[in-house]
DNA sequence: ATTTTTGCAAACACTTTGCATAGAC
DNA sequence: GTCTATGCAAAGTGTTTGCAAAAAT
């Protein structure tokens, strides 16, 4: 617990490692399989603080981003949609299938896509810095 | 010019094809290559006809989109973007390169994505009806 | 003590909706 | 003539910003 809060700090050099941003990331850190909304993260830290403010949420979820401490998303649904970054390493392979139906979320590790990206880039002269990869469709509980 | 307008009408089986509808299939007609935003075909749309109401154009590029004339996308802008569907005859197959310099949208036609859309179905019994593939990066013009 | 960060409310950008009028069939 | 589509303005979302008060170093 602490152990975390220490580990974290040290991403903060030019930034204050404050009591909002270690509740946002404590959100992530036990909830490092969603990809939540920042009204899911405002919800879920006003648990841990009711005087919490949305704009704070906000900026501290673009500060996070720019840490490399959190992903940003877009899946189709209006909302930007962060996941904790520290599980890949690489932090350039994985893939989601969003279920058209429940709107569930699920991941996928393959990464046969970067044979797919050397050709583009090869054949396009296109720098690729990084890719979105959504599958859309339906999971297993929702085909009839 | 009359052929064109034909083609679109007989699409519109339980509506109907209004004048606006058609000149938001002109713009699209005009601007095949491009990846257009709702204002974008609201201010060409409105070069044709000062008349035209952004609502409008709204509710039409959701109506063509549901008869399939259409594609709406999103490329992490924060605004929705269309282009004509006609050219793509299995609709669901072309990739985006996206320019986080000056925002140039590029298409490639590969489809070696099959391969993995099928073996991505399989290991996680995801029945895919569609995907989304971007890869952001670098044009040739703008890597310095 | 200084400088950053916060909470609130107001502003924003994009999109949708209600309603009376106009237009397609 | 009927019923759908339009234009306008107002309302809705999700997100950002200005500012005085609070907190971090």
């Amino acid at each position: 617990m602490e152990e975390r809060a220490n580990s974290w700090a040290t991403h903060f050099k030019d930034h204050k490692f404050t009591h909002q941003r270690r509740l946002i990331l404590e959100v992530f850190e036990e909830n490092k399989e969603e990809h939540l909304s920042a009204d899911d993260i405002f919800n879920l830290a006003r648990k841990k603080d009711k005087e919490i403010g949305l704009a704070t949420v906000y900026r501290s979820l673009d500060l996070l981003r720019e840490l490399g401490l959190i992903h940003k998303g877009n899946f189709g649904d209006g909302r930007s949609r962060y996941e904790i970054a520290s599980l890949q390493q690489d932090d350039h392979q994985h893939h989601h299938l969003v279920c058209l139906k429940c709107r569930k979320i699920l991941e996928v590790k393959e990464d046969l896509l970067h044979q797919l990206e050397d050709l583009i880039a090869k054949e396009n002269e296109f720098k690729i810095v990084d890719h979105r990869v959504q599958f859309y469709g339906y999971c297993r509980d929702c085909q009839e």
